[in-house]
DNA sequence: ATAACGTACAACCATATGGTTGTAGAAATT
DNA sequence: AATTTCTACAACCATATGGTTGTACGTTAT
């Protein structure tokens, strides 16, 4: 049902709050460390973990929406496979937080220079 | 309420879930890029946000707990800043599973030579 | 053809989440 | 001393989330 066309470069924030919320999740995220490693069907998945089927299928799901992982069937079973593409999205926008950080000095030197320094302190 | 110990540099699962849980959401990622440019207090940032106070107020507290921003008392003022360290804890989280990414051809062909090749296709 | 397997999805439940309003207290201002 | 400002937190509401069981359907195997 999910249309797919040429992925993006520019996440929307919906994307991203997908892309987070999916990744919050312990066995979600090893989820994804396994089918990174090694593609895999989703009941093979399944018998990994100490829940249902259909929860393991929800938790794909979820990560599928979020475009961490793709499925692509391969006769009865739909084979799961990581999208590194999209966990790399979620990494840089990390990056450019940490890249504010670095630079939070030379902007407060800034603002204290061009405003007036009501209500400082030190 | 917080203990707040020397940080770890290892994160427990609850720990991780509770990092990206606070970054998927748009008002939570966006308090973080005002912390980390420029620390403000709450009621300043409650300011910046169509929504009560408490709301923002909820946010914050839910950035805390994951250990991405923390608060100081100044004065009537409880100025909130940026914790970059756990950003990168996060970064560094998503670089490992890219890393697994790219080292997956090599263990499918280690796979491929001491397993059978049943169902391969290509 | 029948059985077994892999998947999909609906219905349900308990709890978490993101918002609201209201109350209360501590610190600064007048 | 009285008032305002900033914060904290409880109570409430609607919706989302993470789990369950049950049913149904296409695909493979016997």
């Amino acid at each position: 049902m999910v249309v797919e066309i040429a992925p993006r470069d520019t996440l929307t924030e919906a994307e991203i709050d997908a892309i987070f919320q999916a990744l919050a999740d312990a066995t979600r995220r090893d989820i994804v460390a396994r089918v990174l490693v090694r593609e895999q069907s989703v009941s093979t998945l399944a018998a990994s973990y100490a829940m249902s089927f259909a929860a393991v299928q929800k938790h794909v799901a979820v990560l599928e929406r979020a475009g961490i992982i793709t499925k692509a069937r391969r006769g009865r079973e739909q084979i799961v496979h990581g999208n590194a593409r999209t966990i790399e999205s979620a990494r840089g926008l990390l990056e450019r937080y940490e890249e504010l950080w670095r630079h939070r000095i030379a902007r407060i030197d800034d603002l204290l220079s061009t405003e007036g320094d009501r209500h400082a302190h030190s």
